[in-house]
DNA sequence: CCGAGATTGTGAAACAAATTCATAATATTC
DNA sequence: GAATATTATGAATTTGTTTCACAATCTCGG
C-alpha cells in the first residue's frame, strides 16, 4: 500500500464538496481524473472507500476512517508549507552563534535579548567553547554566525565588521606596574598571566604582544569565567588582558588599575562571520546592526 | 508549493542513510532518481534543504525543519496504513446497529458487552429510534446491521435469522383476563393497550392479531420505556404484548399474569439484516452467533 | 599535493503514472 | 419517463519519474 498526500486531499475534497464532480472543480481537475484516482486508491487499500449506491457518492465506513486521518495529517502538512513560506520571505530562520572569544558574552547577551523580541520566529542559540574551529562549522551549517576577531579569507564566508576594541591590561592597584602608563611585553616577565582556557592563537595578549616579542610570562593560569579572572586580579594573584568593554566597571574601582598596551596602540576588530549568502538575510542584517550599536553603548559605559 | 509524502520519505531516508547513494539503495531507486527528486523538491520550496559543501550531503537548517515535520507526519501515515491492513484482514471494522424493536435493548446490551471484548478494534454503536426506515440506511452504509422481525426481499440485503420468540400477553393479576388461558383479539376491546411509540406496522399486537381481526382496543397509550410499561401494567392501568424474553422476570411475579396469544400460537423470528457482502465478515458472523446464543439463554431465564 | 575511491549532479531517453477527452452507464428529480 | 445530474470507462495525451551513462566534485591516505 503506497499512500500519497494526493489521496488524502482527494478524500477530503470529495467529502467537503459532497460529490465527485464538485470536488473535481474544486481541485481544478476533470471529474474523470478524480474517478480514476479514487479507483486507484480503492485498489491500493483493497476496499471501497465510497458508497455508490446513492448519488452523489458518499464515504463508506472505511472512507470515514481515512477522512479522519486526512483531517489530522493535512493540517500538519499545511503548517509545514506555511513554515516554508515564512522561511522564504525571511521572517523566520535560524541564528546559531558560535563565539571564539569568551568575553563576548558581555555584549552578546543584551544584543540577543533585543534581537529575540524583534524576530520571535528566528531560532537563536549560542554555542560557546566549540572544541573545533568555528569557521568550518559555518560551512557545514552547524552554526550561522561566528564572532571572530581574526578575519581570514575563506570562499563563501563573509566577515562583517562589528566594532573595534582595545585589549587592555588590568592589574591590582598595589601591583608595581601601576606606576607605568603603558604596559609592554617585557612587563609580563615577572607576572602571572590569567587568561581564558583557550589556545594562544585566540588570545590577544599572545597574538598581539607576547608571541611577536618572544616573551613568556612568569606563570600562566587559565580561568574560565570573566568574573573570576577579575576577582583574582583584584587580589593581585595575577594580571590579565581583556577587551575594554569588559573593564568599564573596573575602571572606576580603586582596587584595579587599567592600562593600554604598548608601545603602539593595539586595536582589534570584531567580526560577525556568516556564509556569504546569509549576510543579506533581513534578520542577519538586523542582528549585525544591533550588535554594532549595543557594543558601542557598552564601551561608553 | 505542492508537497507529497514521497518528498518527506526522501528527506527522512537521506538523513537516516547519511547520504544520497545509501538512501537510494534503501529506497530501491537509483542515486540519480533521488538527486533529481531532491532538486525538484528544493525548487518547490525555493531553498536548499541540503548542504553539499561536505560529502556526503547533510540537512541544512531548513532541511532539518522539514525532517522534523516528516518525523511527525510519516508515523501517522504508517498508522493509517496499518489501520487499513487490519481492516482488510477483518480484525477491525464498524458495526453500527439499528433496532426497530425497542424491547431488543434487553438482549442486545449483554451481547454487545461480550462482543466488544472479543473485537475491541471494531467500532460499535446502537442507533435506536431511527425516524426513517432502517433498511434503506443499510444500503447507504449509515448503519451496518438492522435488527428486524419483518424480512423483506431486497437486493443486496441478507436477513440472518437470530432466534424465534413469542409475543406474550401481560396483564395485572387482578385483571379479569387472568381467568383465560389464551388471549385473543376480541379480548382487547375492553382494555387499554400500552405499546412503544412506533407505527402499528412495527408492533406485533397489531400486525399479528388486531389488524387482521379488525379489532380496536378500548384505548391505546404509547410509552417509551419497557420498565414503565410493566409498571403501568402491574397497577392495572392497561395491558401489553411483549416478547417472551422481556417477561422472564415478570412470570414469577404474583402481581402479573402472562398468557399466550391465540387462537393459534404466534411465533415471530428476529433477523439481523446486513448488506450481503458483510455477512461473511468474521466479526459480523461472530456477532450473529453471540446474539443467537445469548438470546436463547435469556428466554430460558 | 595527487590520485584512487566515493559521492553527487546532469541531460537525454525510457518508462510509468496521472490527466483529459469523449462517451457510456446510472441514479435522481419533477 | 424524459430531463438532468452524477459517476465510470477506455484510449490518447500529457506530465512526471526513473534510469542510464557519464561528468563533476569531494575525501582520504600516502
Amino acid at each position: 500500500m503506497y499512500l500519497e498526500l494526493r489521496h488524502l486531499r482527494t478524500i477530503r475534497a470529495i467529502h467537503q464538496a459532497g460529490g465527485l464532480a464538485r470536488a473535481a472543480d474544486m481541485m481544478n481537475m476533470t471529474q474523470s481524473a478524480l474517478s480514476h484516482q479514487v479507483a486507484g486508491l480503492e485498489a491500493q487499500v483493497g476496499m471501497e472507500l465510497f458508497v455508490r449506491r446513492s448519488k452523489p457518492m458518499t464515504l463508506s465506513a472505511a472512507g470515514i476512517r481515512m477522512l479522519r486521518a486526512a483531517d489530522r495529517i493535512l493540517p500538519e502538512v499545511s503548517a509545514l508549507e506555511e513554515e516554508f513560506r515564512a522561511l522564504q520571505s525571511g521572517k523566520t530562520g535560524r541564528l546559531h552563534i558560535a563565539i571564539e572569544c569568551h568575553a563576548c558574552f558581555d555584549w552578546l547577551f543584551p544584543v540577543l535579548e533585543l534581537f529575540r523580541h524583534a524576530w520571535p520566529e528566528v531560532d537563536v542559540d549560542i554555542r560557546a567553547g566549540l572544541a573545533f574551529d568555528a569557521l568550518p562549522a559555518l560551512n557545514r551549517e552547524e552554526v550561522d554566525l561566528v564572532i571572530s576577531s581574526n578575519p581570514v579569507d575563506l570562499p563563501g564566508i563573509t566577515f562583517n565588521p562589528l566594532f573595534d576594541y582595545h585589549p587592555m591590561f588590568v592589574g591590582a592597584a598595589q601591583n608595581p606596574l601601576a606606576a607605568k602608563s603603558v604596559i609592554t611585553a617585557m612587563d609580563f616577565r615577572d607576572q602571572t598571566l590569567i587568561t581564558y582556557p583557550v589556545t594562544r592563537d585566540k588570545l590577544d595578549v599572545f597574538t598581539e604582544l607576547l608571541t611577536p616579542a618572544k616573551v613568556e610570562p612568569r606563570a600562566h593560569r587559565p580561568v574560565e569565567l570573566t568574573a573570576v579572572i577579575l576577582m583574582l586580579v583584584g587580589s593581585n594573584r595575577g594580571v590579565a588582558v581583556l577587551p575594554d568593554w569588559v573593564l568599564r566597571d573596573v575602571k572606576s574601582n580603586a582596587d584595579y588599575i587599567t592600562r593600554p598596551l604598548g608601545p603602539g596602540t593595539i586595536t582589534k576588530r570584531l567580526n560577525g562571520a556568516t556564509r556569504s549568502e546569509d549576510s543579506a538575510k533581513p534578520y542577519v542584517a538586523h542582528f549585525l546592526k544591533l550588535a554594532r550599536s549595543e557594543a558601542v553603548k557598552l564601551q561608553r559605559g
